[in-house]
RNA sequence: GGCCCUAUCGUCUAAUGGUUCAGGACAUUGGAUUCUCAUUCCAAUAAUCCGGGUUCGAAUCCCGGUGGGGUCACCA
């Protein structure tokens, strides 16, 4: 390899650059996942850009949200930047026009042009490059007959445009503000980026950025373009195809560490066959070269699976403190305690805690209609055993029921399923004998004793 | 439509010209365990888009189709 990464003279610095217009989405997490990882495997800084210059279209409390965010997963910042703090100490305004006075760019007052209106093949060159106008916008001025180059790092190939075919596009915006070619260009530049990483979508105006490098005299760093996550319904993941933001995952109950593992795992895989990576892991597992360059479908399946691994594996005293954060205190702890020992292979996602663990804190409807044919024998029978138990615990409870079931001579299965509907109301459930443990007698009894009135 | 990227089981992927009747995982199906559901364990089904080359040998390299995706704003 061209041993790229390896310099000793430069330090590896990655930025993960959002715009403050909405959530953030798992394409953008896996984003940030990857440039954090890139960071810290080489032991860089990761860095965290708002891109908010487009000031019609900021969200309030979206850039606030977007760090919280990124908070959650752990993938904290070493610096932290905002565009449009900067765009006051001019420095995207100087170096637009230093690109004039070279002849780099011209300044522009056609009408921003809109791409419904103007029809979409032709390639458009704006007719007012002026040499006398000093006002409007700024735009590129593209050279004819040029090729424009460079090697990605994660398509891992050289990509080559002719200039013909790239646009006069506007660098700075006549409110002042740069447009992201300018902004990305002097920020990455000025920030010490060595690896721009981001998604595809921003390939075809990778050629606009390299020409502002050129003429703006500045080294060029490695770029590397991520694939996109599609929906399993074809095209780009959207929003209407169940949730796709992070914020809306994590409240369907989806931890943080799982969800993270399965965007590490959505256009990279490592050469062995491991797959349960914490953030950690992955730093040190991860290499530039194991990018996939086609793009992979966002897969439910395997994140329910991940989910489901994560809750499987996590102490119940950690699965006790996610939960009580996810109900927001709903449930009592010492409760949660009990219960958790019972749930805790049977939950893919926190949320399912309430449909499967309900009926502990509430008496549930009970559906009569599950019921066997025999089951007001095996309630009233196992009233009268459970009356006299004593001391209440598994062992004694279990004894009571199974000596009934052998001298009723029971179906074991049916008995048991009319025991769970009436307690839970349920026909899916937690292990009965424990469940009703934790009820404790009265409210057992209590609840066997209702079906049959 | 122009330009660009891309193509291995249904899905995520491994294999970087030869230890491959293509490996793993998810999903699916069957089985074992079991008071339900899960968990766990075992097994099965299932892929190199098509056509040409190059080579002793191609999933791997080249060309052409076709399919998928992106992009063509004073948005990022």
């Amino acid at each position: 390899m061209s041993g790229t990464f390896k310099t000793k003279s430069k330090k590896v610095r990655t930025r993960f650059a959002p715009s403050p217009t909405g959530t953030l989405h798992v394409g953008g997490l896996r984003t940030a996942v990857y440039a954090y990882a890139l960071a810290k495997r080489y032991k860089g800084d990761f860095i965290l850009r708002i891109e908010d210059t487009d000031q019609k279209r900021l969200v309030p409390q979206a850039k606030e949200k977007l760090e919280e965010i990124l908070k959650q997963f752990s993938l904290t910042w070493d610096e932290y930047y905002v565009q449009s703090e900067r765009v006051k100490s001019g420095i995207y305004a100087k170096a637009a026009e230093k690109l004039v006075r070279d002849g780099h760019a011209f300044y522009c007052q056609c009408l921003p042009r809109n791409a419904k209106t103007e029809g979409f093949s032709k390639i458009l060159r704006d007719p007012c490059r002026d040499k006398n106008l000093r006002t409007g916008a700024i735009k590129l001025k593209v050279p004819e007959n040029k090729k424009v180059s460079y090697r990605d790092f994660v398509i891992q190939k050289e990509i080559i445009w002719d200039s013909g075919v790239v646009d006069d596009a506007t660098l700075l915006k006549s409110d002042g503000f740069p447009t992201y070619h300018l902004a990305v260009v002097v920020d990455d530049h000025d920030m010490n980026i060595s690896h721009v990483l981001r998604g595809h979508d921003w390939l075809p105006s990778t050629p606009i950025h390299l020409l502002v490098y050129e003429y703006l005299e500045y080294d060029r760093p490695e770029i590397g373009h991520l694939t996109d996550i599609l929906d399993p319904e074809g095209g780009k993941l959207s929003k209407r195809k169940g949730s796709v933001s992070c914020e809306a995952i994590l409240a369907e109950g989806y931890l943080p560490e799982a969800i993270l593992n399965f965007v590490m795992l959505l256009g990279w895989a490592p050469k062995d066959d491991r797959e349960i990576f914490t953030l950690e892991e992955f730093v040190k597992a991860f290499d530039e070269n194991g990018f996939q360059k086609s793009n992979p479908i966002y897969n439910r399946d395997k994140l329910n699976w991940f989910n489901g691994e994560y809750i499987r594996n996590s102490k119940n005293s950690i699965l006790m403190t996610k939960l009580v954060d996810f109900f927001n205190r709903k449930y009592a702890e010492e409760k949660l305690e009990k219960i958790i020992p019972l749930v805790r292979e049977r939950l893919n996602t926190l949320s399912e805690f309430e449909s499967l663990a309900g009926f502990f804190f509430e008496l549930p409807k009970a559906d009569k209609k599950l019921l066997g044919e025999n089951f007001k024998e095996h309630l009233s029978g196992a009233i009268t055993v459970l009356e006299g138990v004593n001391i209440w615990n598994l062992e004694n409870i279990n004894k009571a029921l199974m000596d009934l079931i052998q001298s009723k001579n029971f179906k074991t299965g049916k008995f048991f399923m009319d025991i769970r509907i009436a307690i839970t109301g349920s026909s899916v459930t937690p292990p009965i004998n424990e469940s009703m443990e934790i009820l404790g007698k009265d409210e057992s009894i209590k609840r066997l004793s209702g079906i049959l009135n």
